[in-house]
Order: C-alpha cells, then structure tokens, then sequence
RNA sequence: GCGAGUGUAGUGUAGCGGUUAUCACCCCACGUUGCCAACGUGGGAACCCGGGUUCAAAUCCCGGCACUCGCACCA
C-alpha cells in the first residue's frame, strides 16, 4: 500500500466517517475552516476533558472560562495590535508580496514602528527592488492584521475589539480574582480552553494551520524569587531535546527532564516540570512517544512576550509540527496590564520570612516654613521630600518636584530624622509560565498515529486504535442478527450503557457481523459486545477486544460493572 | 497573496462537445446467514458556484470558491 497516498486515505476516512470536515461544503467551503462531525466532535470533548483533569489534578489549578470579544486596549497592552499589524508591501510587476519591513531591513533602525507611508517613502527612497522579478512597481504597503476586528456596541459609538487571537489574556484579566481565591498564595493557575482566531494569510495543511481553532491554555503564576524544586525523577526515559540553535547546546539530545534542567538547557524548573507534564498528556490520549520532541526557540524567533520558549513537535504527515508551545512569559503581560490599565491588582505579596526591621534617614517637612515660602506649591514640596530616597548628605540642596520644576530646600524647612520602619513584605509582579496546547493539531496527531492500515485475510483493513478515554464510545453493542430477541436483548444493553456516567454505547444492528466491527475498528471503538443465541439462554455475551480481535464470553452484569470502572481488560 | 495543477454520489473513480453520466466500495429495505467488510433481489445518492461560446457543455472559455504543490506568510 503506497505510503505517499495514506494522507489522502486517512483523510477520506475522517469525512466519510464523520470525524472532521471541510465547513460549510455546500457554500463552496472556507479555507482555514473545519468541522467536527459527531464522530469527531465526540473525541474532541474527551480530549478535552482529559486535558482539563491533567492540569486540575496539580492542585492548585482550577478553570475560567472568558469570552473570546476583547476590547482594543487589552490587545494593545499584551502587545497583539502592534504585532499583528505587519505591513506588507505588494509588487505590481510580479504580484508578489513581502513584509514592508522586511525590504528595509538593515536599511533602518526600526523599520516596525514605521507608518505605511513613511515606509512607502523609505522603500522608494532606498530604491529597493522587487526581490522576486527585480522590478520596481510597489504598491502603497498596507497593513495586514492577523486579528479578525469587531466592534462592541451597535451603530457608530461602537468600542473597537478583536476576536482573541490566544485565550491567555482572558487569564491575566482574572488575576486579582484568581490571587483572591488562592488565598494571595503563589504559585498557583488558571486554565481555559475555547476557540481562538487568527486570520491567517494562507492557510494550508488540513487542520494543521486554521483560522478559527481550538486552544487550551495554562497561565501558572509564581515568584520569580521562588524557585520550586519538582521532583523530576518520576519520568525516567528520554525524550528529544533540541535546544537553541544558536546557544551553546545546540544540536539534538536524548536525555531525561531532570537531565535537561540539571545541564542548564532548560532554564527554568517549573518550565522543565510543565515539558515533563506535557510528555505525559500526550501519551495519555495516544500520541506516538516515539513521535515527540521538545525543540527551544532561538532568542531571535522568540514571541514578544517569552524569553524562554519550547515548542512541543509532533511528528506526523506534515512533518514536525508545533502543538504545544510552552513559554516563560516572565512578567511580560500582567506588568503590562498593570501600565496601561493602571490597576494595582496585578501584583502578588511576599512575606519575608522574618520582619525586616528598615532604618531610614527622611527629612521630615517643617510646614511653617515651607508653607509661606512655597505657598501653593508646598504640599507638593512635601510629597517630594516623603518620596525622597536618597536623603542628601548636606543643606541646602536641590529638590525636583513631580512636575519637574526644581526648588531649593533649605536646612530650616526641614528636620532630619532616623525613622525605623518595619516591612513584613513587598509586593511584585508574578512571573508566567505558559503550555499553550493547540488541541486541533494534536486530535490531527492522535488520529494520524492511531491509523493502521492492515491486511486482513488478503484485504486492507483500517483500524483507528484510539485510546478508551478519547474514543468517540467506549462500547458498541451488536445483535449478532436482529432477530429471535437478540436485537431486544441488544437494545437493552444499551440502554443500561448509555445510562452510566461518563461512559458513551453505540448500537448497530444493520448488516453483517463482520462489517459492523469493521466499522466499529474504523472509528476506534475499542470494546465489541456481541449478544448471540447463548445470551438469550445463559445471561452472557462475547466481547471483543478491537486491538487484537480476540474475544471473551462474559456475565452481561459482571461486564458491566468492569466497563464502568474501566476494567474489561481483565476479562481476557 | 502570487504561480502551476485539480474539482463528477458519503468515499475512490470513468467519461474530455450529443450517454438514461461508468464502475466499485458505501447506505437503506427485504430475504439469507450460528461471529470478523459473505451472498441474492430491489432501492438511494454526484457533474463546486456564476457567467459566456454552441443547435447542444461534466467536457471549451472567463470569473469566483475550495483543494494540492512551489514562492511568500505563520505573533
């Protein structure tokens, strides 16, 4: 079976079997658009669920839920607008199109803080030509933003917003809520998944690249004067590294995690527990071990905000592909939220473990002298001299105000004073560290590394071997024929299953018995229960297990309660 | 966004100016069948969208949309 088509087979399999399509087919379609069907949106939902319990089940990380309409000046401060307004600059000659400030680079200083028309004029100026065909036609730049724009608010006196292009700025507008509820205790995190949209130029390779797709997001908060000491040594086999290309580890390595923080490359301990965390969600819902690396930006690929970073690839039919991106955002967006919001709440308290008792030289104000002197400036006078860090050694001197303006204070105006102050603590702003998942691109990988294709006496035969938790049903409950009460005694099997908790039956009784694990093993069902004519006299039924295909007779009730607590394996 | 190629039932395809649009899988009903895509009979389902050329367009031309590949882009 040729290997360069299995892209096309397994792709065929997802839309005739309903897991993912292309949306709105019968409108012509739109590129960068996908569709789970009830198949696929079925293992997306338990993807998701195993998500949210691996990160809530490190304790100190529970899930919000924001909206994905967010207000200009939020994506202002985390630094999206400025970044995802790249100007890109189109030849009229060939119709190819560059970053404008690509053209001039080396040309100018910072050619990214210029408007289309400066860069319009700098472009003719340099008399740069057309990379692609060498001619000069530009047309004017314009810019191209990454972000889909919205506003909030009918009519006219709308407020400008985007549709988020990540969901982590909707964690760091809860931090003062967040910081409340762990009771003003770091570490600790938030979590959230929802949809996020990014209106790619071009985007290509199924779902690997979407315009609207599926996120997942950890934002953990910690005092970057507290380094935690995790235990690493639970994970004892080694996984790929390639750090910074430019740095002095570069080149790939095969190491464990705790090897990988003891040797420096990566830098930061809660960064090296997260890779370990995320090494292990991804073998948990049936990504491909062998199929996982962990590669470190370079400094000059690095987002804005990072200043470590990791991408988590995956390997697969497009080749490594990132799906996790785990950043040191440092204190990059909440001082930045801080700044442009001007709220107080984004700041954590670290209690000295003893007070610290302070003495400070102050000049305290002598308000008889300086209020006739200064008279409306006096007071401001004062707040200078209360904010005055380093008292001056001698009198007069001059004192700068908050407004600029210079005064001269003289030794009556004042009293020099020893003032003892005891500080229990200081506020800081957190730093962040960030595993952001791309949920569609690793339901791609778990698809992609489940595909089999077999050969079954003679024939090809497709098994999708998914794990039990993100199959799209733990169960299918087959009649051997829909007959003599077999179909009923089915049906009633059913029915209990659907009524567990957690746990999702299908029911097919059309066709032949052969065909119908086919089809089950095509979407990955993993357990089979077949009720024959022995079920109508003995209460028993044979299940069959979809990775090998080998099948057990069991009581009805015993296999029932193995289902519920996720045991059938130890029926075989 | 540029260039090239490709769009036919759910899937894979044949047809390349005039066909009732081919074949297979598929799906449904009935029959048959004592466990791995069995069989019989019957049925269902398609020319990407919009314009043009022509007596006649799935077929030729133009535009759009989508997919694949290359270039560019991918915070």
């Amino acid at each position: 079976m040729s290997n360069e088509r299995r892209l096309g087979r397994l792709t065929s399999l997802l839309r005739r079997r309903g897991i993912i399509l292309p949306s709105y087919e019968i409108y012509g379609g739109v590129s960068g658009l996908i569709d789970y069907g009830p198949v696929g949106a079925r293992i997306k939902r338990r993807v998701i669920d195993v998500w949210i319990d691996h990160w809530t089940s490190v304790g100190n990380v529970v899930e919000v839920d924001s909206p994905t309409i967010t207000p200009e000046p939020v994506l202002v401060a985390s630094g999206h607008v400025d970044e995802f307004n790249d100007h890109m600059s189109e030849c009229g000659a060939c119709g190819a199109v560059f970053r404008s400030d690509h053209l001039l680079e080396g040309l100018n200083p910072n050619p990214n803080s210029l408007e289309a028309s400066d860069l319009d004029d700098k472009i003719a100026d340099s008399a740069i030509t057309c990379p692609s065909c060498g001619g000069f036609e530009w047309k004017g730049a314009s810019p191209m933003n990454l972000m889909f724009p919205t506003r909030i608010g009918a009519k006219r006196g709308g407020r400008m917003a985007y549709m988020r292009p990540e969901t982590a700025q909707g964690m760091f507008m809860l931090y003062p809520a967040l910081f409340r509820h762990f009771r003003q205790r770091l570490p600790f995190g938030a979590i959230q998944t929802g949809k996020a949209y990014r209106n790619e130029i071009s985007p290509r390779q199924g779902m690997i690249r979407l315009r609207e797709f599926n996120m997942a997001e950890l934002e953990y908060f910690i005092d970057p004067d507290e380094l935690p000491n995790p235990d690493l040594g639970r994970w004892d086999s080694s996984v790929s590294l390639l750090p910074d290309p430019e740095g002095p580890h570069a080149g790939e390595h095969s190491m464990t995690f705790g090897e990988a923080l003891g040797s420096g490359i990566v830098k930061h301990p809660t960064v090296a527990w997260f890779l370990a965390l995320t090494w292990d969600f991804l073998v948990d819902v049936g990504v491909d071990p062998e199929r996982i690396r962990f590669r470190q930006h370079a400094s000059t690929e690095m987002a804005h905000y990072a200043s470590d970073c990791w991408d988590c690839e995956l390997n697969g039919e497009h080749g490594w592909v990132e799906a996790v991106g785990i950043a040191n955002r440092t204190c990059h967006d909440l001082l930045s939220h801080q700044e442009h919001s001007g709220s107080k709440l984004l700041r954590g308290w670290r209690q000295f473990d003893s007070p610290r008792t302070e003495t400070m030289e102050v000049l305290t104000p002598n308000g008889a002298v300086i209020g006739p002197t200064f008279k409306g400036d006096a007071s401001a006078v004062a707040d200078a001299l209360s904010e005055l860090t380093d008292v001056p050694d001698s009198l007069p001197f001059i004192l700068t105000l908050a407004d600029g303006t210079n005064v001269e204070v003289t030794e009556e105006m004042v009293t020099r004073r020893v003032e003892k102050v005891t500080v229990h603590g200081e506020y800081f702003t957190p730093h962040v560290i960030e595993p952001a998942f791309g949920i569609d691109r690793i339901i791609w990988h778990i698809l992609d590394h489940s595909y089999s294709e077999t050969e079954k006496e003679g024939k090809g035969y497709t098994i999708l071997s998914l794990k039990q938790d993100v199959a799209p049903f733990d169960v299918v409950i087959l009649p051997l024929f829909d007959k003599d009460g077999m179909g009923e005694l089915a049906r009633q099997i059913s029915s209990r299953v659907s009524s567990m908790p957690g746990i999702h039956g299908d029911l097919d009784v059309s066709r032949s018995i052969g065909r119908r694990y086919a089809r089950a093993d095509e979407i990955g069902v993993p357990w089979a229960i077949t009720v024959d004519h022995a079920s109508l006299e003995d209460g028993t039924v044979t299940v069959r297990r979809r990775d090998d295909q080998t099948q057990v007779r069991a009581e009805v009730e015993s296999l029932l309660s193995h289902l519920s607590s996720g045991t059938i394996g130890e029926l075989f």
